[in-house]
DNA sequence: GGCAGACCACAATA
DNA sequence: ATATTGTGGTCTGC
């Protein structure tokens, strides 16, 4: 029964590859039109159909471990504004942000997406961190993927599910550069990749506006520990 | 009038 | 040595 639904569901990822017209590629450019410098950034805005997308987004709210992570900052300790998880190639483990952590093993739902995103991307990846933005009061703040596991000019797709957000993207140096922004949403392909995460950071902000959740997969290449 | 954004203050870690 | 993390406050401007 729920094999059959997996099987189904792969079936309909395979086939929306190639009847979806929309699952075409923009590549993101500064406000004014102009290439992003040091960055290759990539947007698929319809890379899971409506349907699909709704679909995986409940699976995965109900069925991925979430996490609440906590850190310590001006001696005091807080919830981080989002719930995360780790999945994983099986029997590897890695330091994050220098924790060693374990990736729980992948599910046959995260791997159909894995699987499609590889087949778009051309990269094959061996892990992936999902986080949940429960409502408008969870975000990110501004930072890289530049944890040294990534190595050097990491590519990073992430898929997002649920309540589209904002995503801003500003220069590390050059501040004469206006900071860009594109709507993650329901479906949507996001890849970074070549030197993006030397040049860029990237940011969810927060917004005091009433949003659903949302949930965000960013695949990754690990170097893994072990 | 609600929201976004730009400030600021607040340590400890790499 | 420098960049980072999240919260919560104030202030401005749309
Ligand atoms: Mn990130």
């Amino acid at each position: 029964m729920k094999d059959n639904f997996i099987n189904q569901l792969s079936l309909d990822l395979f086939h929306q590859l190639e009847d979806n017209t929309k699952n075409t590629a923009e590549v993101l450019t500064l406000p004014d039109g102009k290439p992003m410098p040091n960055a290759e950034v990539i947007i698929y805005r319809s890379f899971f159909n409506e349907l699909e997308s709704n679909t995986l987004f409940q699976e995965l709210l109900n069925n991925i471990k979430w996490r609440q992570d906590r850190m310590k900052l001006y001696g005091k300790e807080h919830d981080l504004p989002r719930l995360i998880a780790w999945y994983g190639d099986e029997g590897r483990s890695y330091t994050f942000s220098g924790i060693p952590m374990n990736p729980d093993t992948w599910t046959q739902t995260l791997l159909s997406i894995k699987q499609k995103t590889e087949e778009t991307v051309e990269v094959e990846f061996n892990s992936v961190l999902l986080n949940l933005y429960r409502s408008g009061k969870d975000g990110i703040s501004w930072h890289s993927d530049d944890e040294k596991e990534l190595g050097k000019n990491p590519v990073i797709a992430s898929v997002s599910f649920g309540e589209a957000r904002r995503f801003q993207m500003k220069h590390k140096l050059d501040k004469s550069l206006e900071k860009l922004e594109v709507n993650l949403t329901n479906g949507s392909l996001l890849i970074m990749k070549g030197s993006t995460q030397h040049h860029w950071q990237h940011q969810i902000p927060k917004t005091a506006k009433a949003v659903e959740p949302r949930i965000n997969l960013t695949f990754r290449v690990i170097q893994t520990t072990k």
